[in-house]
DNA sequence: CATCACGATTTGACTGTGTCAAAAGTAGGG
DNA sequence: CCCTACTTTTGACACAGTCAAATCGTGATG
């Protein structure tokens, strides 16, 4: 029994191939979408041989990522005029660059402690739970060009 | 020419009904869909009676919330799980609250200055142009339940 | 006031991203 | 080794938005 194997069943699901194969992606690409998450897998089960997972489907790649979102292994992000993009879930609180150009997204610290900018606390009644902080602009190589 | 034409010429735009109606309806019901934004806009039309605009296609509203965002008469917001919201752009710097629960979205004014949450100003070359925060919780109503 | 060029709008097909429901397969406790 | 509940597949579908080409209308000009 492996580490992933062990870290699923910690969180109440089973240990498959799939669900260890989607991990493995997202330690490997971060802030990959449903799509590119497909390709690594497919790429990953290639070079291991075909016995390997290859493919795995559509409806079964989005119950995967909702599962290991729901106990909390991976985080989700949607930047405007961006599929949903997914992440392993650490312990830290960061927040994420943007760039306008290529679309590429990369992962700033929280600056200002660890709930930084939940600072209005409640709104009038409004009860919040979350502070969602993105920052866009140009990456080192775009802005070079 | 009343005031929206004006504005609207000001901008290099024409001052058409459709845009008229648009800007209406947005001042009326701000953080609409485009598809609340079609259905005010049929509404008013149909209030004002059989010679005031009706209905536009669906590209022609595309086009129009486009081309007023283009211009910086409208800002669009995009909250993770909803489709792209639209309000018109006023001077201010302001965040949004998202609901949880029912998904309404309301403005929360910027408390830490005009920039606040632009303090990660370079990151490794990065070039910061825009922060976007978004708070989420449950609104007043959806928490009393 | 009439004309007309270019910007605005419609039309209809299409794409990407994600969801629903039901059938089939598989992990892992007994 | 077997059974049951959890996973995965299959295929149809929904929603939000886009593309390209034809048509229409604003408003500048004569």
């Amino acid at each position: 029994m492996d580490d992933l194997t062990a870290l699923l069943r910690e969180k109440g699901l089973r240990s498959t191939p799939h669900r260890r194969a989607v991990l493995h992606a997202l330690a490997d690409r971060p802030h990959s979408t449903a799509v590119e998450v497909a390709e690594v897998v497919a790429r990953a089960g290639a070079a291991a041989g075909p016995s390997a997972v290859s493919e795995l489907s559509r409806q079964g790649l989005y119950n995967v990522l909702e599962d290991l979102r729901r106990v909390g292994l991976v985080r989700s992000i949607e930047p405007a005029g961006s599929a949903t993009r997914f992440e392993l879930q650490h312990g830290d609180n960061h927040h994420h660059l943007v760039c306008r150009v290529c679309g590429r997204v990369r992962d700033v610290p929280c600056a200002v402690g660890s709930a930084p900018c939940l600072e209005p606390a409640h709104q009038e009644g409004f009860e919040i739970d979350e502070a969602e902080l993105v920052f866009w602009g140009r990456c080192a190589e775009c802005a070079a060009r």
